[in-house]
RNA sequence: GGCGACGUGGCCAAGUGGCAAGGCAGAGGUCUGCAAAACCUUUAUCAUGGGUUCGAAUCCCAUCGUCGCCUCCA
């Protein structure tokens, strides 16, 4: 079987190819740093964080590229604001952004290039794009020259003919035409600023990660990955001056992710109209947020709201039932019908994965063996029986990257400190039970329940685990 | 106005030509001293209207609606 991918650029799902064999070069959009991130760019980084693991699943070297944009206009607005230098801005966020990562429990990119760091690969591209006639300086300004560019607009569907000009497109004497962008800023008096050939000044957005696209992955990389809002004008961008400068396709496979909508519009820094991940972390589990993201399509808009965190925090619990031990004393052979689903989960799995990251229908056969799990168990399974199917569903979750664990109690910094005691207090309950005294035996289990530890009594006995 | 994506049960959501996955919630049941968990049973003709086809949620056209982009934005 082969990965197919949905290509924005083709608007068709591809047979996965990747130039060099069994190795994937894949760069990533990353965030500007002039605020604090929320869930939706949370959401960017999970969705390329499960194809990248899936892809090392699937026996693939991944090189992945994420990159800081550390200099542009809201960082040295922010700065002037706060009365800080635009470098320590940018670094708090950075840094910041980094704890998010860990986290989240998202893989390290192979490399975290920053704008402020490859100035002189920047410089040199756009120099080339000059000395090939794709771009010209103006007053200390360096512009893409649109209309050197044959297919310009192929990525996001647009035609020059279509942008009127000066129509939510300022007219500025500077360009020769409207649609031109800037590759180099000249800077103004305070602000951050590197020599170059067109005298002080400071990289235009979108010609930053074509340089360090290039310098870090090459000419031509596999996937180039990012938000479903930056196809136009960011990306469409990069590929002119990559193209124009190589003369080769750039990315083999452009992938972008949905929005994540918070109210009915998507989360946007502009508005204000955001959850910060630092909200979320501080009263979700790390999981439950990924499992949002795994439970819907990555190219879809995904609604953010406490009934969808709810879902996906109780879907999480679903999952994690499927891993409690089997009954005490139970030594029940393999029934036929886990046999089954162990084949037929290890099957669907892998498929849906390749049907570009279906990852919704992966978790579909994921909690039909959590069915068949419990049945088991319920039916006595022996506890090495369940844990051939407990086994496979962890080496699933994982390779979804959801961590599993139970969450963390405060005062006990692991079960296993806790362990005799709540043993202690079941062994004396059972004897409580035997005697009927049905006050005291609830009201173990109620105070219990107050510290985080649920008990069950089953037929074979009583069972104890956090919650 | 232009470009693009999408519209599946109460909610979330998979499914791109052949009897509509899965999760949550609801109802009934098994188990239990009660409970919880788990298990069993149960809930849809796929926005609307046309068309293509032996056959469509799946392809085509139109309409309505939602969202994104066209300006910095994951």
């Amino acid at each position: 079987m082969t990965i197919k991918i949905y290509n924005t650029l083709t608007r068709k799902r591809e047979r996965f190819e990747t130039l060099e064999p069994n190795k994937v070069s894949m760069y990533v959009c990353g965030p500007t740093v002039y605020d604090k991130a929320h869930v939706g760019h949370a959401m960017s980084v999970l969705v390329f964080d499960i194809i990248r693991r899936y892809l090392e699943y699937r026996g693939y070297e991944v090189r992945h590229v994420m990159n800081y944009t550390d200099v542009d206009d809201k960082i040295i607005q922010r700065a002037n604001i706060e009365e800080v230098d635009p470098y320590e801005l940018a670094e708090r966020y950075i840094k910041e952004f980094r704890e998010h990562l860990d986290d989240l429990n998202i893989l390290p990119a192979t490399v975290y290039p920053r704008a402020t760091e490859e100035i002189d690969h920047i410089i040199e591209m756009v120099q080339g794009l000059i000395e090939k006639g794709n771009a010209y300086e103006s007053e200390g300004d360096v512009y893409f020259f649109v209309s050197s560019d044959d297919d310009y607009g192929k990525l996001s569907g647009r035609k020059l003919e279509d942008a009127q000009s000066g129509y939510r497109i300022d007219v500025d004497d500077r360009k020769e035409t409207p649609m031109d962008f800037a590759l180099w800023k000249a800077s103004k008096p305070g602000e951050p600023a590197w020599e170059s050939p067109w005298g002080l000044g400071r990289p235009g957005w979108h010609i930053e990660c074509s340089a360090m696209s290039y310098h870090h992955l090459g000419e031509q990389i596999d996937i180039h990955g990012g938000g479903n809002d930056l196809v136009f004008p960011h990306h469409e961008n990069e590929i002119a001056q990559t193209e124009s400068l190589t003369g080769k396709p750039f990315a083999r496979y452009w992938v972008h992710n949905g929005m994540m909508q918070l109210r009915g519009a998507a989360m946007s820094k502009s508005t204000g109209n955001l959850v910060t991940i630092e909200e979320f972390i501080a009263e979700h589990e790390a999981d439950v947020l990924r499992m949002m993201v795994l439970n819907s399509s990555y190219r879809s808009p995904l609604k953010f709201s406490d009934e969808t965190v709810g879902h996906a925090k109780r879907a999480l619990d679903r999952l994690r039932s499927a891993l409690r031990p089997a009954s005490p004393g139970a030594a029940g052979e393999m029934p036929e019908s886990l046999a089954a689903q162990i084949t037929a989960t290890r099957q669907g799995f892998s498929e849906s994965m390749d049907d570009d990251f279906n990852t919704a229908g992966s978790l579909g056969h994921l909690f039909d063996l959590v069915r068949a799990v419990n049945q088991a168990r319920d039916h006595g399974a022996a506890p090495e029986i369940l844990a051939q199917a407990q086994s496979l569903i962890l080496e699933f979750t994982g390779v979804l990257g959801l961590e599993m664990e139970r969450a963390r109690v405060d005062g006990w910094s692991g079960p296993g400190e806790a362990a005799p005691f709540v043993d202690l207090l079941i062994e004396v309950r059972a004897e409580l039970r035997r005697q009927k005294l049905w006050a005291l035996t609830d009201q173990i289990r109620d105070r219990l329940a107050e510290h985080g530890v649920i008990i069950e009594d089953g037929k074979e006995g009583t069972t104890w685990r956090w919650k």
